[in-house]
DNA sequence: CCTTTCAATTTACATGATGTCAATTGACAC
DNA sequence: GTGTCAATTGACATCATGTAAATTGAAAGG
């Protein structure tokens, strides 16, 4: 059945492509590595993938169905109150980013260069957004939310807090664990936007 | 007098650059840009610098020089107490970021396959760290650090709130001013990081 | 059995950037 | 004049992405 077979040519270079960019040379991997990694040949990855950023943007997708993303959320949607919708956040990310941060990193250099993968990236950032908007929002209807902060501009601010970079500059740069992470950030966050308790 | 024109022709390949990174193309400005720009051969620019890297690094320190950092940084040394130190340092590079920001995106971008850029960069950043030490530093002497933290953690998570990537995205992603960013991220900082007046 | 179809292969090529090399020009100094 | 040195010109190497065309091989279906 050549359609199952294409399927499969078509898994097998999505989890060649994340091994390497998880386990391998990361961001700096190349097509020729992948096709190989995959044991097909260079070409037969752009039949399936139109371009470099397709890939990536796939990669992701696929990590995400693998990640369970949506199971992960649940503990934040579950919160109570504000407080602990801030930190089931943080605690929720800083548990996921670790496991998709060379993918993320790849598709992130890529931006410069290519438009669809600026729109791909900008598209995971808006989603991660919504969760920190939902946080802020949260404190906010039980009224402690600090006067400094509107909803967007706290939201901005936690949002640019999550980012990326900061993590990795934190964990990778820093020595930082997830665990450690996730404590001073939630330490952070409620510091600076929710009223003492 | 060949050596005292050498320099003037290495002086227009860096302030064309320097132009061009700034109010051009950005980190995607190429050799030949530079070249056309300083009105030289492309080979020339190569004459006065090794590689696209050594240019790059070159052009910041030239930046350093017109920009006059020492200058801008006496305030945060003249600071009297440790919340006027953070205030003072938040102020200082929420004023600085903006006119370096291109040019340190374009050494930002060459970190992955530049070693040289990416020790260059990471000198930076590394007084950067040490202007984030010593107004944490301040707080602590005075016995106004939160007991979260401690020097070394509250140092890497106020340097890691003025990265680069967190201004970008605030300032370029979500429309905050100058003043915005001075302003909140100093009301965070002193928020996690100083205990309440 | 033969033919169509379709994924995949092989080989070659285009592009666009950085960086290298060698021969040449032109001006100034001694 | 002759040597020196910056700069020019033009060709070339390299390395990655992406394109194109001809070919193989296997399974599906009349």
């Amino acid at each position: 059945m050549s359609s199952a077979e294409a399927t499969d040519t078509r898994s097998r270079i999505l989890e060649a492509a994340r091994r390497l960019l998880v386990d391998g040379a990361g961001a700096a991997t190349r097509m020729s590595d992948i096709a190989k990694a995959a044991g097909v040949s260079r070409q037969a990855v752009y039949l399936h993938f139109e371009s470099r950023a397709a890939l990536l943007i796939a990669v992701t997708k696929h990590m995400d169905a693998v990640l369970g993303v949506q199971e992960r959320l649940k503990p934040t949607r579950a919160a109570r109150n504000g407080e602990d919708r801030v930190k089931a956040f943080v605690a929720f990310w800083g548990a996921y980013v670790p496991e998709i941060y060379t993918v993320a990193r790849a598709l992130m250099a890529m931006r410069d260069s290519d438009a669809a993968a600026r729109e791909a990236w900008d598209g995971r950032m808006a989603a991660v957004r919504e969760g920190c908007a939902a946080a802020i929002a949260a404190l906010e209807r039980e009224g402690r939310l600090r006067p400094n902060w509107t909803l967007t501009t706290a939201t901005d601010l936690f949002w640019a807090m999550l980012s990326v970079p900061v993590w990795e500059q934190l964990t990778q740069g820093c020595g930082w664990s997830s665990t450690d992470y996730i404590e001073r950030i939630q330490t952070q966050a409620l510091a600076t936007f929710a009223t003492p308790g």
